[in-house]
RNA sequence: GGGGCGGUAGCUCAAUUGGUUAGAGUACCGGCCUGUCGAGCCGGUUGUUGCGGGUUCGAGUCCCGUCCGCCUCGCCA
């Protein structure tokens, strides 16, 4: 084999009259002639030209090279000269080009399903690239993604590293725990009919690192949970996980703040600022979500008390109930946003609960369209809670205090949008603080941890954990960066009483939490230091950088929405044999020949 | 589980109101061309219109079912 000795990224203009040899995949060809073929050989590391010139080549590689089609992969020996044409621009070999003196094909491709350059790549749909990624992933861009996520996960090993924290790996195959996500669940052959759990993340066994006097542990990790996906999210997916013992809340956001800071700074060239602390209240309150996006302004306030003075039955029963009616002041709104627009802002306001979304514009000193005749009477109040100038357009979220907020929110985000209020380019983080313990579930008719089961409650709150769930805050806290959650986590409880009665609260019987949880429990009575730590979402923060929002962009073999892998065809039908041994009678047997 | 969009050549797409032999670009094959770089010019091969059923003289087009992909609500401690 020719072995190379350079890559494709490599020549330069000085090293003109070198001979190297170039491996790689041929990228374009272009056919002058009978003696004249320009070939694009492209590595991991770039391209460049190579040239099979009659006057220049021997007849025999001139000949193979102008048998070359795109994708085959050469390795070519030949001399490294300045480009007898114009120089190319776009590639950063442009200057030069490799004249072939010997050459090796080494495999030719077959016919091809689909083409990785990136120019022809865009319009490729998203199955094709899946089920054939080894060429998908050939592109420079998802090579260059591939390359980026290596690099955040090589600075977050240095980082914590460098800070004292252990990279401890925890198991894949645990028990399953009732509350969170759905379980993946695997079938144990010694124990038929008893089964392990896939780890959603390794929440229980990092604060049991803790107890283990570990002190500091991070680990890069893969967590799964069985729920639907999303464009920004799936059942695989990648945590950096992280743990610290005798810590506070402030130590916690200190040092991980620092980490998302130098981060972005140093991998994504990304200045994020620092990182102010919100409330989830104010968070609700201001900005209709508990991952706010602080790139631009257009907050929500709240005009409850307001509200309920109108006859506007919307209004009143909302307020009637219990529930809130949230106002927001759109900036020359009444001109920009058509009835078309706001309509289409009302459908997103029902997609998240609301009725719909009332609507009123503020011109010459009155109110004008939709709920005009309502809010006249409130008039004054209105203009002044709000400020309204001449020109604004108000939209109000009505609902329970969440349906409200979250609605309104919603809409924000899409107005932002629609108006263009977002900066490109511009990245701004916060720590969302002071979360609710609970939340109560209607439908099951308990409360369910906002965070998760094992967060501390605020210990100036601890007094309410029973008295009043509801209002009791928690020591969770978010990293939201450009409105999407990054990271989360909280001081853990590690009082195996606080952790009892939070069980309680959960519905949670003391013998089924003994059952369920009784090795956590156990390890807290056996002299558990106060912890807590971090899960980064790895995906999202690749994602940010490279400014996508579609996660399989950033895994090297993903997911389909249902959980397919589209390359090897996974899931599949087990062997019978393999079922039997595991005790397993499927209720109908599955055709494992089927195809898609 | 619900809602929405899509599936036609290897790929990206077109195909009038249901109407002749389903087209174009690209890839690939052949030919021409010595400075191209998304090369160009000429010619050619390529179809279970996702699958199954129905309506009709006639279905890519209409109806029903189903599969696959994407977006989304629920869900995601």
């Amino acid at each position: 084999m020719l072995k190379r000795t350079c890559t494709c990224g490599d020549s330069r203009k000085d090293q003109a009259g070198n001979t190297v040899i170039l491996s790689g995949w041929v990228n374009t060809y272009r056919d002058q002639g009978k003696s004249l073929v320009f070939i694009d050989l492209r590595d991991r590391y770039g391209m460049t030209q190579v040239v099979f010139d009659g006057e220049d080549s021997p007849a025999d590689v001139m000949e193979l090279g102008s048998s070359l089609r795109r994708e085959d992969v050469v390795s070519v020996e030949g001399i490294i000269r300045v480009r007898d044409g114009k120089p190319n621009a776009k590639l950063a070999t442009g200057e030069i080009e490799l004249v072939a003196q010997k050459i090796e094909v080494i495999n030719r491709t077959a016919k091809l399903p689909i083409l990785p350059d990136d120019h022809d790549a865009d319009g490729i749909g998203e199955e094709h690239r899946l089920r054939h990624r080894y060429i998908d992933l050939r592109r420079p861009r998802m090579q260059k993604i591939l390359a980026l996520r290596h690099k955040i996960t090589q600075f977050t090993r240095n980082f914590f590293a460098d800070n004292g924290f252990l990279e401890i790996e925890t198991p894949l195959l645990i028990t399953p725990t009732p509350e969170g996500a759905r379980d993946f669940i695997v079938p144990s052959r010694h124990q038929a009919g008893h089964w392990y759990a896939l780890p959603q993340s390794p929440q229980i066994f990092k604060q049991i690192l803790m107890v283990a006097g570990c002190d500091k542990y991070m680990q890069i990790c893969k967590c799964l949970r069985d729920e639907d996906p999303r464009a920004d999210r799936q059942a695989e997916f990648t945590q950096i996980d992280l743990e610290m013992s005798f810590v506070e809340q402030d130590d916690v956001l200190k040092i991980m703040g620092e980490f998302a800071i130098s981060l972005y700074k140093e991998v994504g060239g990304i200045d994020l600022g620092e990182l102010p602390q919100m409330s989830w209240k104010d968070a609700m309150d201001n900005y209709g979500s508990d991952r706010p996006d602080i790139r631009f302004d257009l907050q929500l306030a709240d005009v409850t008390e307001i509200a309920s003075k109108t006859e506007f039955k919307v209004f009143t029963e909302a307020c009637n109930s219990g529930g809130s009616v949230k106002a927001m002041r759109v900036p020359g709104g009444a001109e920009k946003l058509t009835r078309k627009k706001t309509d289409g802002f009302a459908e997103i306001a029902k997609t998240y609960g609301a009725g719909g979304l009332p609507v009123v514009k503020y011109q010459g000193g009155e109110f004008a369209t939709g709920v005009a005749k309502f809010v006249e009477p409130i008039k004054n109040e209105l203009v002044e809670a709000l400020g309204l100038v001449d020109g604004d357009l108000v939209m109000f979220g009505v609902g329970s205090y969440r349906v409200a907020c979250t609605s309104l929110g919603e809409v924000r985000l899409a107005v932002a949008k629609e108006l263009d209020l977002i900066p490109e380019g511009m990245f701004r983080g916060l720590w969302v603080i002071d979360f609710p313990m609970f939340d109560w579930n209607e439908d099951a008719e308990r409360w369910v941890s906002e965070h998760h089961p094992f967060t501390a409650p605020l210990a100036s709150h601890l007094d309410t954990l029973e008295s009043d769930p509801g209002n009791c805050l928690s020591s969770g806290y978010d990293l939201v960066i450009n409105g999407a959650e990054v990271g989360g986590g909280s001081i853990r409880i590690h009082n195996p009483e606080v952790q009892s009665k939070v069980f309680g609260l959960l519905g949670l019987s003391q013998e089924e939490a003994e059952n369920k949880f009784g090795f956590l429990l156990n390890a807290l009575r056996f002299g558990a230091p106060p912890h807590g730590g971090v899960a980064f979402g790895l995906d999202r923060l690749v994602m940010m950088m490279i400014g996508t929002t579609n996660i399989r962009d950033v895994i090297a073999f993903p997911k389909t929405q249902t959980g397919a892998d589209l390359m090897c065809e996974a899931p599949g039908a087990a062997d019978p044999a393999q079922l039997e041994e595991l005790g397993i009678i499927m209720r109908e047997p599955v055709d494992s020949t089927e195809q898609a």
